[in-house]
DNA sequence: CATGAATGAGAATTCATTCAT
DNA sequence: AATGAATGAATTCTCATTCAT
């Protein structure tokens, strides 16, 4: 399926490339994803149609069908082309900071960030990328691990700088990591957007470094 | 939406308590419903098909509709019947413990060996569940607030207790820990159960406790 | 159809007679056969179900197959059994008179007060004979044929009597007769029974002998 | 539901008219309403299949559904659109007379006229009117309405030139009127229009008029 | 005879996708 | 490229009828 994409992919750079930079065509191709999105958000990937889709981006049913092989072509173009943004950016945040306290930081707030300007992403990928996860799709797989790869990068770094301690599995510590961010993202998005999401970046944080125990017997661990 | 399904629920009381201990309409009830499960998680609940459930369960497709009002109803009734069992048996073993501590801990453990011993249950009920949250279900917030109002009790008495610091939001706490679970168990059912779930517990709820920093204060030490 | 039908009536007859006078058998046989009634009238042939009927008539839903063939059937029976015997009682009304004028204030007398007695037979006679018709049952037609054959004695006697002009077609009266009262009777339905059905009988019989004219120009006409 | 009936009329209106005259939707939407009608005519409305309409029709089965909300919308529509106009007709022939009684003939040659011209428009709107009439359908009720106040107009304007007589209810003068013409085109539908039902119109008029009696008062005499 | 759970053929309806314009 | 009417496969759901108990 992945590599199917990249076939399909390319062919859409080619559409998308050809031609001035303010180029009609890469308008349509953001203005479908756009409208897709945020159908999807509302609805959920099933219970949208094609038909809602072209009406929220103001083209016809049929002009879809040229910019994407299907409709699981457009939720597929979502996760690659929208959410492969947001990693770079993620990431860039990430090399801003120096020791891995510091990294994990601004990953957990650029990710909050992220999904509180976007809350329409954040629906669709939240729901759709777990439900791909378990249908086992090769990209979401990939896209997950990018985060992960992030995550291990950051915690060998702690580790080596003594920030973070040695003695767990490194896969539970990203789980124990992703999973809450996922979670306050996800109950923030219940809520409808009610309260800023950004300001529990610090708060999470620190229960990540420091647990919920008051303060911890002081037995020294050399790094 | 609840007040509907218990009436309809009354209605399905009245054919499965109405015989023998070897009831076979209860039977049949449990039949069509782990049948269900086990297509829902193996397609989601969208590409399934009512005929698949029927075949599995091994019954004709109409006999799905003396059970149940419609196709979204099987979700229902997995939800409501299924979930609210295991949660009940969560709540037992949390009542098992007497500080806080063990408490988390046997609610950590009973939950990812509950779902350890049926992954199909597993799968349905994390991939459904985010669904529902999002398109906003009554039974689906409904059953999640079980899940919160045992922690918030537990969160309570540790700090009561001394074993939980007390400058934090509980929302936050809870998101976090449930969070952490919930994306420990969705990564075991990605890889199909191919390691021990409930040896992750006690791991977990150590870094819930003590989270990554190493036990003492430390100072950066470069690599 | 026909014939199929009195062979199976036949059946019928032996189970309605093979016992003593109060017989629980044909009890049922009208339990179901009333219900149906009352199911259809309400509903519609169409739209009723054996269920509704079963219900209705305090059976189980296979019961009814006991009684009758098929849910056509049931409605056959009802064309054949009720409608037979109300013809029957329109004929006795008709002979308790002597002249073509009276014959024919009974005939309407009767109709009416028939209908007004049991209104659901009356919707589903009125509504399905009617449907029936253009199907071409040819039980329908017979019965059809059973009232036009009354009011044919009627006119013949009627024109020896010099009651009832003579330069007209027959066929033509007939059905300006019976298209009358059904309507009279549809109308008065349609209200739920609001007012009084038998006493549109002597006004109807008016219009019928004297038209809407005020009074006829008097040209005398040799019988 | 009349409302929404027009509510979706105008989106269709939408559709029939943007355009050339040759309409190809206007079209489509003319050759399903038609096929439907001759389908139900033969089958009645009930037993005919959205299929048996689409095939008549030439269409796939879903193209029915871009012209119709669903199965009764055809229905609606053939009441609304069909009936409409032929209605229309018939005051314009009665507009044409000066005195009621010419009114009254040109109604009834024209209603026996447009039925003949166009049989299936006959047997369904004969057949499902009443039915729905019985179900209380507002638009039935409707159209209905219609026919009587055309002949309440005409009946007291008679009254008033004196062709008309005053002494009765003229509720039920209304139903005896189109009773007797519904009752005539029934039996001549039944026939499958064997003869000329227009031909009928005159004598009908002089039933309706001067009844069956002779023209002058008799005395019996027996035959 | 009576029951009513089970059946499965059949109907309505939806919607992704195509293709002539 | 853009359109949107048309398509028909696929799905849900109903309900008359059967048959084991």
């Amino acid at each position: 399926m992945l590599i199917h994409y990249f076939k399909f992919r390319e062919k859409r750079q080619i559409i998308k490339n050809n031609g001035n930079i303010n180029n009609s065509n890469n308008d349509k191709y953001d203005k479908i994803l756009n409208a897709a999105i945020k159908v999807f958000a509302e609805q959920g990937y099933y219970k949208s149609t094609i038909s809602q889709v072209a009406k929220e981006a103001g083209v016809a049913d049929g002009t879809i069908y040229i910019y994407f092989k299907n409709k699981a072509d457009i939720l597929f173009n979502f996760f690659s082309y929208k959410t492969r943004m947001v990693f770079d950016r993620f990431k860039d945040e990430v090399e801003k900071a120096d020791n891995a306290k510091d990294k994990l930081r601004n990953l957990i707030r650029s990710h909050l960030a992220e999904f509180q300007r976007d809350p329409n992403v954040a629906v669709v990928f939240q729901r759709e990328a777990l439900n791909a996860r378990h249908i086992d799709d090769v990209l979401i797989k990939d896209i997950s691990k990018m985060y992960l790869d992030i995550l291990d990068d950051i915690i060998r770094q702690g580790q080596k700088e003594g920030y973070i301690r040695k003695n767990f599995q490194k896969g539970l510590v990203k789980r124990f990591i992703l999973g809450a961010v996922n979670e306050v993202i996800n109950t923030w998005v219940v809520t409808c957007g009610k309260y800023d999401l950004v300001s529990m970046a610090d708060p999470l944080v620190d229960l990540y470094f420091n647990g919920i125990s008051p303060d911890k017997p002081v037995t020294p661990q050399p790094g």
